[in-house]
DNA sequence: CAGGATCCTCAAAGATACTG
DNA sequence: CAGTATCTTTGAGGATCCTG
């Protein structure tokens, strides 16, 4: 199935936006920005839970260090996707959650998660493929 | 707006899917994926243009080394997200174009520009007010 | 023309130690 | 508890030269 013509246009209107003046692509500052390592991750799970603490978050995400999690939380809530909350008590206590613009990512990821499921069968038939295409020369 | 129980679910079924185990978030993987430096502009230069010769995308992709169209291509083609059609003549010509599948996450990817344009002033703003708010302290 | 092969660099991520 | 500060490492990406 080719591309619609309101496919074509949206591409069109991209590559002629103010975001093209200044080469950036709104879809590439989405991806490089939260298509890191661990963001994805960090935004699913606060996505399930709404409110956590920075150590759940460190338990929940395996394999992340101390200093990755703050990075990438920092990030998030730069961009207003991540809301922080610090409860000056002692010890301190520090609770994130999605924001409502958070949110709205989320959900978007979600259907592009849906699309990756539904998918990620040919993605893999194809590497085979490809691998044994590679073998044969 | 909070997210909807059937957003909840499907975030569920990511962490208890069979990815999961793998220790692979299909939407990450995704995003790992084509969220690199290259990737995306590539998928939607060739949605745009249906066909184009390798150095044509080299022309249109500004700044792009000769060494990384080469590396970016290969890895859309392992899988299945372009089709590369060599032409035995001298001097040879290479087609690449985008497969159905190639289209299928084009399509997923003009929803994700669709809300990043939307909400670009939201997390500009964020980023703004964040400047803002490290100023003081 | 369309790359393959090398070498090199720098920034992102990991490890570790310390602190309000 | 929730970080910050510092050092080290790794590998993605750039520059360059070569070729079927």
């Amino acid at each position: 199935m080719a591309l619609s013509s309101k496919d074509c246009e949206r591409i069109s209107s991209i590559f002629s936006g103010k975001c093209s003046q200044k080469n950036i692509c709104p879809v590439k500052d989405i991806m490089a920005r939260y298509g890191d390592k661990w963001s994805m991750y960090t935004v699913l799970l606060l996505g399930q839970h709404h409110k956590m603490r920075f150590n759940e978050l460190k338990a929940g995400i395996t394999g992340i260090s101390q200093r990755m999690l703050t990075v990438t939380l920092r990030s998030l809530e730069e961009d207003g996707i991540v809301a922080r909350t610090l409860y000056p008590e002692i010890p301190p206590r520090v609770e994130y959650a999605l924001t409502e613009l958070g949110e709205g990512l989320l959900r978007q990821l979600l259907e592009l998660a849906s699309w990756a499921n539904d998918h990620h069968a040919d993605i893999m038939n194809a590497r085979k493929k490809y691998e044994k295409k590679q073998v044969e020369n």
